[in-house]
RNA sequence: GGGCCGUUAGCUCAGUUGGGAGAGCACCUGACUUUUAAUCAGGGUGUCACAGGUUCGAGACCUGUACGGCCUACCA
């Protein structure tokens, strides 16, 4: 017994083949239009208006509906500007162009050639004179009505959710939008753009499991970058001022509504900068990008309004976190002290965690969840951040802020460490609280870049910046698989 | 890893108390010269995720498995 699919592609396979008898080929190699979809309509606008001669042009693009009702036949086309309806009438068509009008299906990329003009009820309409069939689809496109809902089709075969769901066309054009929104900024304020290894010895600059791989001849164990960090840095040991990398980075780690095991995120340094010209780069490049996407300061993200127009408040992270949880951090500055208040306020925590996962983990539960609106969280404990250089009164408290907007951190930056021995002391002390997890303690030690620091490091500004998130929020989507096109999924058995 | 929910036609979904596998779109046939979710008439194309079990009888109840979603945990 035939399944419909089987019953649909082969009738379309039949199809394919009555053209090939008719010596027309079902998949041509090129076609030549004038037009977009978007320029055709744009064009029927001015002939209305200068009241001038229609003329004829050519349109190309993937047939999504037919309307065949007797003698004349309506269909849609859609191309990546738009839509746009056709109009066949049997007098307008030369023989060839009947016959594959014949053969037209739902789902067939066609160029179609005539005039524009308006439908009695309005709409812009080509009159088709010409049909030619491009590309012969063979299996059926999702129903036209409710679209592709199905979450893991849509995401396993995200061209039918293109195709089929014009919303989530817009979030990638959107994507594309602030990708190129920042690549704008961070050139007109004098970055310079580099790139930097994928594959690197040791997985630095952050702590995450890295995924690791092997280079044969090299007989080199190799991991994907988690962070573009210290190659960047390198980068400011070597004379450039100002650079920027827009990458991809790899974390071995869950997956989740807000975590992708590859996301992309923007990484700049900034000779003799610190952390706050960083922060407030930062809230200009932000806004300005959300202004350019969105035409507004203000998007809606969930059930809330998130407001970007800048200045976003400074919010000490200490005081924020008394004032949200009562416990001041400095009167619990041991591991052992912070687990037994946080026994006694009845917070569940992993018993094995040091003093800065304990702290994070207060952030998490007090002050995260309060930061719908950007805000920047200033001056975190030197045990969470290795990298940050102290302030130049208290060296227990580094120049660091991590920028916050729809309860969601979208930014991380410091004033860059550029004390070697300093550094090579913290890189110790971090591999040394991570014994015992060789996956993850595994190449934190970057020695080369201890070396390059050796050489002299200017004071430097860095940012790290979530793109995915930034994305997230600025076209209102709940789930990081909704803002990369392909995510990564489980293995279908 | 834990909890909850789901898997029925190409797509979107219904299926009542355990008794004939259904609807809309898509598709096929026919009618129709300004439709646009075209309409009208006819046509059902299926391994009810998989494997067991209970039962005279299972899409439905039970057990297990697979796949997926959400929450949670993990996560610089």
């Amino acid at each position: 017994m035939t399944s419909r699919l089987e019953n649909i592609t082969s009738l379309r396979q039949e199809k394919i083949q009555r053209l090939r008898e008719k010596g027309l080929n079902p998949y041509p190699n090129k076609y030549t239009r004038t037009h977009t979809t978007a320029e055709a309509i744009e064009m029927l606008n001015t002939q209305e208006a200068d009241e001038t001669a229609p003329v004829e042009i050519s349109l190309a693009g993937r047939i999504t509906a037919l309307r065949r009702m007797g003698k004349i036949s309506f269909a849609d086309l859609l191309d990546s500007t738009g839509k746009i309806q056709l109009f066949f009438k049997p007098e307008n068509l030369n023989s060839l162009s009947e016959e594959q009008f014949k053969e037209l299906d739902i789902g067939d990329f066609a160029g179609a050639r005539g005039k524009m003009f308006r439908t009695r009820s309005g709409e812009a309409t080509l009159q088709v004179s010409c049909i030619d069939i491009l590309c012969k689809s063979i299996e059926p496109l999702p129903e036209k009505w409710h679209g592709l809902t199905d979450i893991e089709t849509r995401y396993r075969q995200r061209y039918l959710d293109l195709i089929s769901n014009p919303g989530s066309k817009e979030v990638f054009i959107a994507r594309s939008k602030v990708i190129s929104g920042i690549r704008e900024f961070m050139d007109s304020k004098g970055f310079l753009e580099v790139e930097t290894p994928v594959l690197h010895s040791s997985a630095g600059g952050a702590l995450a499991k890295p995924f690791v791989t092997h280079h044969y001849s090299l007989d080199r164990q190799l991991y994907l970058r988690i962070a573009l960090e210290l190659p960047l840095k390198r980068l400011i040991v070597g004379g450039f001022d100002k650079v920027y990398e827009l990458g991809r980075i790899f974390r071995n780690e869950g997956i989740s509504t807000r975590h992708n095991p590859e996301f992309t995120m923007l990484e700049s340094y900034e000779a003799y900068a610190d952390y706050q010209d960083v922060m407030q780069m930062t809230e200009e490049m932000v806004s300005c990008v959300v202004k350019k996407v969105t035409g507004s300061y203000k998007v809606k993200f969930g059930d809330s309004e998130i407001d970007f127009t800048p200045p976003w408040p400074r919010l000490d992270l200490r005081q924020t976190l008394e004032e949200k949880s009562g416990i001041d951090f400095c009167k619990y500055r041991d591991a052992d002290k912070l687990k037994s208040k946080m026994k006694q306020l009845n917070l569940q925590f992993d018993p094995n965690s040091n003093w800065a996962k304990l702290l994070d983990g207060l952030l998490g539960i007090y002050v995260e969840p309060h930061l719908t609106q950007p805000a920047f969280l200033v001056d975190y404990p030197i045990e969470m951040s290795p990298l940050a250089k102290t302030k130049p009164d208290d060296d227990t408290i580094v120049e660091r802020f991590e920028a916050f907007a729809g309860c969601m951190e979208i930014a991380n930056a410091f004033s860059e460490l550029n004390d070697p021995f300093e550094q090579e002391k913290r890189f110790i002390r971090q591999a040394r609280e991570r014994h015992g997890d060789d996956e993850e303690s595994a190449g934190i030690i970057d020695y080369d870049f201890l070396k390059a620091l050796s050489f002299g490091m200017p004071p430097t500004g860095g940012l790290g910046l979530g793109i995915d998130r930034l994305v997230m929020l600025l076209t209102n989507q709940c789930s990081i698989r909704d803002v990369i096109l392909f995510p990564q999924l489980k293995d279908r058995g």
